[in-house]
DNA sequence: AAAAAAC
């Protein structure tokens, strides 16, 4: 494939890009780079992980070039479903963008208005933004979208499911009718069609094959598991879940651990951290500073298990995580597909484990129709256990029952826990190099190329 | 039997 110099893009991203340390455009990148800097309106269908919120901020950057920003009027205009995926943009932004002028608000819920008021104020080319925030700018009187030039849609798909539709709808007609589009979704619902019909012109299609269906490079497997008793689900659940973890040993470098429900991560992450794993929660009940920090140290290797609703399912990229654990069966299937997509990306492999009681083989069974596969069953570690009339005793672990000192030292031997800090930084948790650039750059890999210069770029 | 997103 043709390298990012031959896509027509300015010098000043294409040093960026080069100092981020990629060589070679993906699929979605090679396809929609050059339709949108020629000016045309671009339909991406394809999934993170293909290279997707870099085939849309190259060429914006590249058009938005050296000209100014106006006081309340952004040049360009980015929405995303969730806070998490508008931060992640804005990063990519802030990355290519480095060596140039142009400058960006985020505007997204949860944070205070004032900053960014302040960055509208004071004009920026780049709005990123969840759809609700930015319309409560707007009615406020604060923002003027009259000038926007480029306006893109990401994750339009998870928007519908979302019911942002109408927002979106009305943040389109908010913007000149002359604009650019570039609007990208996983798939092409007939609700999607309907509105890329509407608001895109003469669009050049590009679509990549889906990258994580249920992606060879990722290994999958299920325990069905049936309590001893119906009071004692719930604990006998966490139990196994340990267990499971434990099963995977030194190749459990991280997880995402997924439930159905807020309160059940709660449970889970605190379960967890009681039993002297690394864990924390992350979901939409909890405030947004403390989403941001828990997802950081989650994608700087802090902190090995992310306990998560789906608010972490779809489009958050960090490169590198061994394990996803499905702690419930998901009750849409394809959430299953987003859930799973975040481990073994970047071409790295990866294992998918997950925990079906019988009340929820029905969508087990949902879930085997979409993905055209039977799901490996696979030997519960806490064999009859689960069944016999011990109960929860019978499950424990070794190390549940050490006492916390002992339980220390055996976190050395296990990489359950976190390594000292240095030790972390020094041996990052990656397989081979993987040329092509993912959707998101995570602030540790950028150190690395600045302190080993030998260091190949993922 | 749910989650997410504006206040």
């Amino acid at each position: 494939m043709s390298s990012f110099a031959d896509l027509g893009l300015d010098p000043k991203v294409l040093s960026a890009i080069a100092a981020a340390g990629y060589e070679k455009p993906t699929p979605i990148q090679a396809g929609a780079i050059p339709p949108a800097l020629a000016g045309r309106d671009v339909l991406g269908i394809a999934q993170t992980g293909t290279g997707k919120t870099a085939g849309f901020v190259l060429p914006m950057i590249t058009l938005l070039g050296r000209g100014r920003a106006r006081a309340r009027m952004p040049r360009s205009l980015v929405l995303a479903p969730t806070r998490e995926l508008a931060a992640q943009v804005a990063e990519n932004f802030d990355i290519y963008a480095r060596n140039t002028r142009l400058t960006k608000a985020l505007l997204i819920g949860g944070v205070s208005f004032k900053e960014q008021d302040a960055l509208i104020d004071k004009g920026v080319d780049v709005l990123i933004a969840t759809p609700g925030r930015l319309l409560d700018h707007f009615e406020r009187g604060k923002l003027l979208l009259t000038g926007v030039q480029i306006m893109v849609v990401d994750e339009a798909d998870r928007m519908l499911d979302m019911g942002f539709i109408p927002d979106i709808e009305r943040i389109f007609q908010l913007t000149p009718f002359t604009r650019q589009t570039l609007f990208f979704s996983a798939t092409m619902a007939p609700e999607i069609e309907r509105i890329t019909n509407t608001f895109l012109s003469a669009p050049e299609k590009i679509e990549v094959a889906r990258a994580a269906t249920t992606g060879e490079n990722i290994t999958q497997g299920v325990v069905l598991y049936t309590a001893s008793r119906k009071d004692r689900q719930a604990k006998e659940k966490r139990a196994l879940l340990r267990s499971l973890i434990d099963r995977e040993g030194a190749s459990c470098t991280n997880a995402i651990i997924f439930c159905n429900r807020k309160t059940e991560v709660d449970i889970v992450a605190k379960s967890l951290c009681k039993h002297g794993y690394n864990a924390a929660p992350i979901h939409g009940d909890l405030d947004q500073s403390q989403r941001m920090r828990t997802l950081d140290s989650f994608r700087e290797g802090k902190l090995q298990f992310l306990c998560a609703s789906d608010v972490a399912a779809r489009g958050l990229d960090v490169p590198s995580v061994s394990h996803v654990f499905n702690y419930d069966v998901p009750s849409h299937a394809e959430d299953y597909v987003h859930r799973i997509g975040r481990t073994g990306r970047a071409g790295r492999k990866g294992k998918a484990l997950m925990i079906c009681v019988p009340h929820d083989q029905k969508w087990l069974a949902d879930i085997e129709k979409l993905i055209g596969n039977e799901i490996p069953r696979l030997e519960s570690p806490l064999t009859g256990a689960p069944q016999s009339e011990k109960g929860p005793k019978s499950v424990r672990t070794d190390e549940a029952r050490m006492p916390p000192r002992k339980r220390e030292e055996k976190r050395d031997s296990a990489p359950r826990t976190d390594p000292p800090q240095e030790k972390r930084s020094r041996a990052p948790r990656r397989e081979a190099p993987v040329v092509g650039m993912g959707d998101h750059v995570p602030a540790f890999l950028l150190r690395s190329f600045r302190t080993a210069a030998g260091e190949t770029a993922e």
